[in-house]
DNA sequence: TCAATATAGTCTCATATGAAACTATATTGT
DNA sequence: ACAATATAGTTTCATATGAGACTATATTGA
């Protein structure tokens, strides 16, 4: 039987899988806010999110800022208007396309998650060092870009 | 109607959402040198890199190590036995393990995938500075063992 | 000893997913 | 004008997923 030879991923010092591994994680572990307390999935959450910081944006807005496929958005969408937290208005001039809003209840639902979520991003750096917060934020835009590009 | 009230979470600068993101990308890219060259799902490649670094493991220690779950180590061992990649043998000791090990298919396989993901991931990595490499590895490491204590 | 409990790994089931087909509408080029 | 093409958003379909049931085996403690 033939050992490993030439180059030989370590998993541990490997940055995709080390990114992809602390993602799931935060996914997880933020997750659990979402859908205990408010039954929201992650997906249904960036929707709020978006539309939050930005009142009337189209599902396709929202699909290119979070790289959620179209059908992910459209599903997300789909529920949080049945539970009344959204509302859609076509578009005047484009029949196929709508605004998304928020609705007082959707808003509402909003600021009830965001001081919740934010608690617990706090939880999360308060284990970095001075700066370090501020590096990762470059880091991950320097990142972002570049994994386009490949 | 009401305007959004008290904390707001900017998406962009929250840094679960900016990880979660990146993360997906990352998976994205990378595993389509996994599936389009070799017919490689990334829970296969995980499970492949793991016996890769250290032959003889159980399900159960890659899905330690990797944490996947047991269903997901269960099914990509699965199939790249079925694929002649690895074999199990029954654990002397006890007979409800299997020592997994990877056959010389297997380690020719992982020979030629490595040195294409390593490759992949210089590119990635190749936009960040002096020492931004290993400062995004401690940070990681960090958070990584923090987001298990929220 | 042997009943109760724990563990390794597989399988089932209900749900989530993305790709691509699809519907309806809009835009472009001849 | 109108045929060809493009786009917004929904739906379908085949596959992937995790939770938990399940089988077989091992360990613990009375």
């Amino acid at each position: 039987m033939q050992n490993i030879q030439g180059e030989v991923v370590q998993l541990e010092q490997f940055v995709p899988y080390r990114m992809v591994h602390l993602a799931a994680n935060i996914s997880l572990g933020l997750s659990k806010i979402y859908k205990d307390e408010f039954d929201i999935t992650i997906a249904q959450w960036r929707v709020l999110a978006q539309l939050a910081a930005q009142q009337k944006l189209y599902s396709k807005d929202i699909s290119n800022i979070t790289s959620m496929d179209k059908s992910k958005v459209s599903r997300a969408v789909k529920t949080l208007e049945s539970k009344g937290y959204l509302y859609k208005v076509t578009d005047k001039k484009d029949n196929r396309a709508a605004y998304l809003s928020l609705t007082t209840q959707g808003k509402t639902l909003y600021q009830k998650i965001a001081p919740k979520a934010l608690q617990w991003e706090r939880q999360l750096i308060a284990v970095l060092e001075q700066g370090e917060h501020k590096k990762l934020m470059e880091i991950l835009e320097k990142l972002d870009k570049q994994v386009l590009l490949i």
